[in-house]
DNA sequence: TCTTTACTAAGAACAATTATCCTTGAACTG
DNA sequence: CAGTTCAAGGATAATTGTTCTTAGTAAAGA
């Protein structure tokens, strides 16, 4: 397991490599994304920054999660009612665990899916590039209440 | 296989029980819903709807969905672009895989599921209600171009 | 018939995201 | 270290899918 600091490092060597600049509101925002274990929202992130460089804009964070997805370094947990949620730490598809009450969202153990993949991509002819698999529940602690 | 007729009575008679009026609109919307297997858009609905029904608002269409929805007889695929798409054939949760350039939406045959919620059931605790997956690619004729 | 309630159409409101436009400052040059 | 340049930031308007509100209509019930 790459330690937080090495991979803030890789990141930000990709970054300079694809001549993007390392600016300090950047550097904050990617900070948040690697020291958060509970897929953080864009509001979320906004104001974990704004906590350290009050003038940032929303825009911005918009902009660096857009690059962020782009360069493959966050995945993006849609949703539909527009409550996007972003992964940091695991920038590849995976299972997710929602908790409809709360909003928790936990990377589940599960055995890999891969088989899942191959067994569509051979029965359809569809050229398989990604996948989303979501739980929808109720999390332990929701459920004493 | 239940016929699409007798599908469609079945849902008018869980309508009615449910002190939910019949209206004209409500028929055609359903009616499309039952006719399709290209999983529609609610745009695609509204559409399709204003051939017969040219002062249909979009809104009625929203609200018949949500209705539909409400009741167990729609599934809806969300998506985080706000595109969503439904099923009213196979109105529970199942895989779908989505052509990323034209956007069609087919049902993959793909064994059951069941163990896999089960197995995150277990490890997490969580009580699951539902899950979404989707399997996103490039269909075969797509591919051709 | 009179009353009550559900429903619809139209458009306003809403909320997340994106575009615009001007200003700022990171990175490169010498 | 300047000086230069253009990508990036800040502020805010626009967009877009969806939901809410309102006022009018139609059906059901007394
Ligand atoms: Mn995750
Ligand atoms: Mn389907
Ligand atoms: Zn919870
Ligand atoms: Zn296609």
């Amino acid at each position: 397991m790459k330690s937080s600091q090495q991979r803030l490092d890789d990141i930000i060597a990709k970054l300079r490599l694809n001549k993007f600049r390392i600016t300090p509101q950047r550097l904050a925002i990617l900070k948040v994304f690697l020291n958060s274990t509970e897929h953080p929202s864009v509001e979320r992130v906004y104001k974990q920054v704004r906590a350290d460089f009050p003038t940032t804009s929303l825009a911005t964070v918009y902009k660096t999660v857009h690059l962020l997805k782009e360069i493959g370094e966050i995945l993006e947990i849609g949703f539909a009612d527009g409550r996007n949620r972003y992964d940091g730490l695991k920038p590849y598809p995976h299972p997710h665990l929602i908790c409809m009450k709360c909003k928790a969202i936990i990377d589940p153990k599960l055995s890999n899916l891969d088989h899942l993949t191959s067994e569509v991509e051979q029965a359809s002819g569809y050229q398989i590039l990604s996948h989303q698999l979501e739980f929808f529940g109720i999390c332990p602690a929701c459920q004493k209440k």
